[in-house]
DNA sequence: TATAAATACATGTACATACACTTAAATAAT
DNA sequence: ATTATTTAAGTGTATGTACATGTATTTATA
């Protein structure tokens, strides 16, 4: 779908205001996507994000700015994502004993087993649903790395 | 700056893969940078749309189901941000006379003026950091719309 | 060594999303 | 004409973002 349809307006003064804007639609198109199968498993897409992190450092133990680090919304709120991870059983703090101040975070068995259930179902259907090819998603993230370039 | 760098992590199983996570991330930081701006006025990002979407029709009304199909994010709370918008008087409600189901929405002078003010310092800021060329843009475009194919 | 500064995480608040549910009004069906 | 269905908007709740502030602990400095 053009995004003149999606978001019903033909008014883009640029190429670049008409880019941003797509960007953001689609980014958008993609979460809600993802959260709509993530939901069939209790999780949201954030919590998700979170336990990818936990389960590629495993059984490494991750303090809280470490996994802040690495999520793809920086300002995410990663203390309370945690609380409710805990909640369900999918993650573990600790106390570090080389520094009081740093909570440690690991995932549990369960987590690794949701993780894996959820995995197996959202990662084809990204395949699935994404319709470039290999060479055209390489192109795609070139752009938006140079769109990037000030950061 | 490289997506690996932004999220800390090398493990893309597939180009598609590393293009849906440099579409999320590209999103959050365009987001990130238009939201510091617009604080500066004491409006959100999502306000802004919204106003924006009123202005393109003015001085014709708007109902809240139309407003809402223009939205980037289609699931947004329209009647809570007008309520916001109202409260800062940059925009106004009153019932329809045709169907009284209806409210009508329309922007203030004051919202306008806002608007104006807000967008003479959003709209440069935009262009100056995203750096395209505006065909590269129209590429990025064309990318993104292949993408959503499936839509 | 005592104090100041920095750091790590938690917490509070305003706003937003996602989605279910409610209410009022309009339209369709019997 | 009456009832059922659909539609439009508003509201409630859980979760998340953005950011300011609080608290404990560690590191730096006088």
């Amino acid at each position: 779908m053009k995004l003149e349809q999606a978001i019903q307006s033909e008014k883009f003064e640029t190429q670049i205001q008409k880019a941003g804007l797509n960007v953001l639609y689609t980014a958008w198109w993609l979460k809600t996507l993802v959260s709509k199968e993530l939901k069939t498993f209790g999780i949201t897409h954030e919590q998700y994000n979170v336990l990818r992190i936990l389960k590629g450092k495993y059984p490494e133990l991750m303090c809280v700015r470490d996994i802040g680090n690495r999520m793809i919304e920086k300002n995410s709120n990663v203390p309370r994502i945690i609380d409710r991870l805990e909640l369900k059983k999918f993650a573990e703090r600790s106390t570090s004993l080389v520094d009081k101040r740093e909570t440690l975070i690991t995932i549990t068995e369960t987590g690794i087993k949701t993780l894996n259930l959820v995995s197996k179902k959202i990662q084809p259907m990204f395949l699935n649903t994404i319709f470039l090819s290999e060479e055209e998603a390489l192109q795609l993230s070139q752009l938006l790395e140079k769109m990037r370039q000030k950061e």
